[in-house]
DNA sequence: ACCTGAACACCGTTCAAGT
DNA sequence: ACCTGAACACCGTTCAAGT
């Protein structure tokens, strides 16, 4: 049964930190940053709001729907959010995006297996249309033929969110490993591969040390890079090659 | 605490359907592929298994160590099987890899959210090492330089695992609307899509009716391309072009 | 209209006890 | 060495009752 919501006017006076679904969303995005997706309760969201769990189901129909109300806050705080350098060329303009939601993952990690999960399924009112809106756009300024837009952009979204949701996975690894950071955890996976056995893993011995020396967020360009290289170089084989 | 293991004979007559480690793997796949991931449930399994969930504490250390040993056991068996017609060119191979992954996650959903979760989890032991081997050979056999092989093979398999991850839940969300499947759960989308706001939404009410049309497998696969281009257009200007 | 908080059904995990 | 099953702490959700 959806509950019901807050209708409009009440007429007079709420208290200034009357309980909305507003508040209850902040806290949880507050909870999830701070404590990770286990550590979001209605215990504790109900002491941190110093309410009863009855007063969050009023705003709220139950926990799913608060995950996807904090996941729409966060990516579309992402995605409106005006990227550091005016991007000069569309290939730019696509990495900026790219960058803004990878940034947005690997600074609230429980993003990453929520958008899996939710953008299929409320793919109108969510999050989903937004994003492609975003990358798609983009693509569609590089000058390549309208039939190559939804094969280029969801390859890109697809790629994005697999990248930005590894990285996620691994800063988590990273700090499972008590007082261990992410360049020493990546330093002993890549230790770690160079032990297998050479004729099992011959590839991944051989990988083991760029491993080792990558920059993640250098890493996830190049891949975009790939994908933009590979849509200019199967389309528009005149235009939107500059950069 | 880690919990002892089977250390080898026991002598005399086990019972035929004694339990293992095996046998409780087994029976979780079963069960997480017919009754999702939230299907599992130490109570069920022990039923199941008609023992008690002490039983079952000897042999795994925790929830966790079992969809891991899960996960494992799926992702093995879909990178041993063999494709169905051996592949002629490098390119053919990479797509046969992706597609076996793509395939094996189609069958088994939860392995999508499992895959992100634990590939970094234990990075050694674990699944990853031979994802990343079975493409990255691929790869290495397309001909280009040693500094591409890396970039490559990351990109190919955040690609995949977010594609499939998309696919799986798409199919998830089409289940859930009774008596839909996934073609005419596409196709109510996409004319969602068609309903935006054209000011906010111009670029998805645009492809709308490329999403309706699109087979999932095809597009895939055409993401799969896309990077393909992308790697032997930035390196290798002669060799491994053809297919 | 909005909130309280006890109660319910269910979950993963532990552990003394058996064989 | 391997298994039993009651018990524990915790979880999301409901709902009669209050204001």
């Amino acid at each position: 049964m959806a509950p019901r919501r807050n209708t409009g006017s009440t007429g007079t006076g709420r208290r200034a930190d009357a309980l909305s679904r507003e508040r209850i969303v902040e806290a949880a995005v507050e909870l999830l940053d701070t404590a990770g997706e286990s550590g979001l309760t209605f215990r504790v969201l109900t002491e941190r709001l110093a309410t009863g769990a009855g007063a969050i189901y009023w705003h709220v129909a139950n926990k799913g729907e608060l995950l996807a109300a904090a996941t729409e806050a966060v990516v579309a705080a992402a995605l409106t959010a005006a990227p550091a350098r005016a991007p000069r060329t569309p290939r730019e303009a696509v990495r900026a995006v790219a960058l803004g939601l990878y940034g947005a993952i690997d600074a609230h990690p429980w993003l990453a297996p929520q958008l899996a999960v939710q953008m299929p399924r409320d793919p109108v009112k969510s999050v989903t249309p937004r994003i492609y809106e975003a990358v798609g756009r983009q693509v569609r300024a590089l000058g390549v033929p309208e039939s190559a837009w939804f094969t280029g952009t969801s390859a890109l979204v697809h790629y994005i969110l697999g990248a930005a949701g590894q990285n996620a996975a691994n800063g988590r690894a990273a700090r499972a490993h008590v007082g261990t950071d992410r360049g020493e955890f990546l330093d002993s996976v890549s230790t770690a591969w160079e032990a297998l056995d050479p004729g099992e893993y011959p590839f991944v011995r051989a990988v083991a040390k760029q491993l080792r020396d990558h920059d993640d967020t250098e890493q996830f360009l190049a891949g975009v890079d790939l994908i933009l290289a590979g849509i200019t170089a199967l389309h528009a084989p005149g235009a939107g090659a500059s950069d």
